[in-house]
DNA sequence: AACAAGACGTAGAGTGTCTACGTCTCATTC
DNA sequence: GAATGAGACGTAGACACTCTACGTCTTGTT
């Protein structure tokens, strides 16, 4: 009975919000090519393990926003010499990747007015 | 044809993120009682409009807060003389939604740090 | 030869929000 | 006193996204 991989932590896991994937992958690209594996361990990284993106969620996600432009890929080979898919953005996802910024800008700030009203209420 | 209730700027309108209204809803009744359709019009004003409530999310919301047991509800008579349902937290709403305050820190915390990395990447 | 880890992927369940209906009641207005 | 609008409740079904749980293949290590 192999012990089920641990992954550090396993009660601090956040579940990501539903929408927000999309946005992290396209920052995560911002900085360079990156194959679904690499995108996946950078967003852990960046988050000290919090934030974990599942494969079940990051190859779906890939995959919806090549077929919206967003990303492109090519056929490569990773660093532990693997073949691996190569992940860009493109133009068109570099705008869509502001919009969904100001968005969870937006977002964020209106939720933080319900949660700590100023003045008023 | 009854031209279709415009509700303020129609672009502008954000999509709740999945799992946020819960804990919006929790927040809002930490001021007292409120029914149904007050909770949302609370809502809607204290962000400008930006985040509205549909009544297809907040009713099954609501049913699902009582349900867990972080609301209850009691029948009343509402401001403009209608019967209206008016929802409370419970002291297990209360603990609730200091859990649900938390996990939102954290969560636009780590998102911040994919977003905004301050150093490293 | 066996196994772990790197890398890709899909199927199906679960959850939550939205749109689109629908009902009833009170207050207003013609 | 009939019609209308707004206040208030609610449900059904579509849709989207994430997760768990599998599964495959390859490379490197022991």
């Amino acid at each position: 009975m192999s012990p089920r991989t641990p992954r550090t932590d396993p009660d601090r896991r956040l579940e990501l919000l539903q929408g927000t994937l999309d946005m992290l992958i396209l920052r995560t690209l911002l900085s360079g090519a990156r194959h679904g594996h690499g995108i996946g361990q950078a967003i852990r990284r960046r988050t000290d393990e919090l934030l974990q993106v599942e494969t079940g969620s990051l190859y779906p996600a890939l995959h919806r926003l090549e077929k919206r432009g967003w990303l492109k890929s090519t056929w490569g080979v990773s660093e532990a010499n693997q073949r691996a898919k190569y992940y860009e953005l493109t133009p068109a996802g570099r705008e869509q990747l502001v919009r969904e910024q100001e968005r969870w800008t937006e977002l964020v700030t209106a939720i933080g007015r319900v949660m700590n009203p100023a003045h008023g209420e």
